[in-house]
DNA sequence: TGTTTGGTTCGGAACCATACGAACAAACTA
DNA sequence: TAGTTTGTTCGTATGGTTCCGAACCAAACA
């Protein structure tokens, strides 16, 4: 059992509903959450199904999910069997997901250009041609920002 | 009624299911995919219902929500009564919403790191801060990116 | 007026994801 | 062996979304 002050608390809840909308299950939204804003780096299982008010099922398939998208790691100490869980924070998972999806929309806007063949409407295909290259000028820009990113070594 | 080939409509569907992991509705999705790929630069209700094979409620909301999220705009012809529905790309709506949803996050971190006060385990706070720090400079250079893109004239 | 056309809204059905409780398994302990 | 701890898995229930058909409304036209 993990103590909070009720603004922690809100903002667990708050993180939660954040990240339910980029595609968490509530389980591992809360936990999440839980594991960044407790004093503690790592939780146990037990403080998780205790802190949170959810069942033993639903804590271990949220944090399944979230170890399989190698967003938390386990781990135990000697001489005990309980498994410990600490948030790891990838300082860009957000933009390698964005550049995965514009990747993936820019060949299928140009796949679709290609079938839409030059009998189609020229203004629609223009602007489906300008989105593709935008996307392209974006994909380079990013990998060059992060690439900058790094070099500061603020990071 | 749009007459599509095979290849086309299988884009439609393959545009559907990518805008479906973007948070649309099918219908909506779907609607989105046909106006993409039609020849036609503009089609009517008529032609969405008849060529999707979806009913008229769920072409009826499905637009409503692109044209709530300006993703499609309509106009009436001269002496008609039918409306006519247009894909509207906004040549960079997705980078919009990514910098909303990093801004957005950021200041959650923000308030996350001040929540978790001084006593807290202090690597954990030190990741937040370096992914603060990295979304707010990713803000900062997202901007300047589409300002140059805006000065090259190709978009 | 009455009728047709074009589109919206409502009620119920179907579906999907997720949560819970309970049964289960595996590893220690006594 | 019997019992405790530490989780996982399974079946069922529930909540939320979206669809369809039908009723409805508003505009144009006869």
């Amino acid at each position: 059992m993990v103590k909070l002050d009720p603004p922690q608390r809100e903002w667990v809840e708050a993180m939660g509903l954040f990240l339910e909308r980029s595609g968490f299950p509530p389980s591992s939204a809360r936990i999440y959450g839980l594991l960044l804003m407790s004093a503690e780096p790592e939780l146990s299982f037990e403080d998780l199904v205790a802190t949170l008010g959810f069942g033993k099922a639903a804590v271990s398939t949220g944090l399944r999910r979230l170890q399989e998208t190698n967003r938390v790691s386990e781990r135990t100490r000697p001489g005990e069997r309980r498994r410990y869980f600490r948030a790891r924070l990838g300082p860009d998972a957000g933009v390698d997901r964005f550049r995965a999806f514009n990747s993936a929309l820019c060949d299928l806007l140009e796949k679709g250009i290609a079938l839409r063949g030059s009998r189609a409407d020229a203004e629609i295909t223009a602007d489906l041609e300008a989105s593709a290259r935008f996307l392209r000028f974006l994909d380079v820009e990013l990998d060059g920002l992060r690439a900058r990113w790094e070099a500061n070594g603020d990071g």
